[in-house]
DNA sequence: CTCTTTGCAAACGATTTGCAAAAAT
DNA sequence: ATTTTTGCAAATCGTTTGCAAAGAG
């Protein structure tokens, strides 16, 4: 894996998030090194594979990219169904189960859990689409 | 919400299925009663709503839908990164989670936990790539 | 110098939308 | 009769791929 503008720009695009991203949210907040979001795509699933970033998935579908948490300290997030804010849930007694898949004979075992629903915000608020994610998904 | 003969159908295909199915795979298994793709996308999207099935991910993002279990036995499962292949898995301290998410106030909460790994099966074979999901996803 | 990564354009596949016809209540 | 749902076609959106040029080691 080589070291090239457009990654190290990418990690601080990453590093200066504080949740899970959009793709799209990431490619803009590439400042001067900025490169082609095709880039973006192969950077992030490049990352994915070495394990330094986690994916997860909006909603409807689409992927959302976070550095993958190094300390112990895990947490996960809840997705606001109508406006696709996030934010930190700290609940996770799930990495057990991972090992319970080792024993199984999986291998590169990882997992995935996303809370959703509708953020106090959007209670009273008229309930917005979820398409294009907030320009910077909160924490 | 109107009972139509798509939807009964659907219902179904949904009951046949032992784990988390791909709309494709679920628009194929209706049998007599066939519809249009589209269709089976917004029924999909409707039962969702109102809270009938659950909505998970292949970790391509592409959507797999399933009853929503009813019964206090709750399990997730585990999806092959390599066939697609998905698993049981019986680990599920999670739901503790969605009642602190209430307190916080959010509404129509609900979550979605996906075990990602390569399969023992895969192991040894030829990795596959993971595009079309297999035909019938076992449990 | 050799292998990896990038950019651009084009392809893709899943999902969504508009609109008029058909079905449900 | 009124309202919801369907089908079909076409659009959209996120994501992926092919290939030649540029960059890294």
């Amino acid at each position: 894996m080589r070291i090239t503008k457009p990654r190290v720009a990418l990690l601080e695009a990453l590093s200066r998030q504080s949740g899970p991203a959009p793709i799209e949210t990431l490619h803009q907040q590439l400042k001067e090194e900025s490169c082609d979001l095709v880039t973006v795509y192969r950077c992030l699933a490049a990352f994915e594979e070495v394990g330094l970033v986690r994916r997860s998935f909006l909603h409807n579908g689409t992927s959302l990219y976070e550095l993958t948490p190094h300390g112990a300290p895990q947490h996960y997030h809840v997705v606001c169904k109508s406006c696709g804010k996030t934010e930190r849930v700290d609940y996770f007694p799930i990495e057990g189960a991972e090992h319970l898949l080792r024993e199984r004979g999986y291998t590169a075992v990882s997992h995935l859990v996303e809370f959703f629903g509708i953020c106090p915000a959007c209670q009273a608020a008229a309930p917005r689409r979820e398409t294009a994610p907030p320009a910077s998904p909160r924490l």
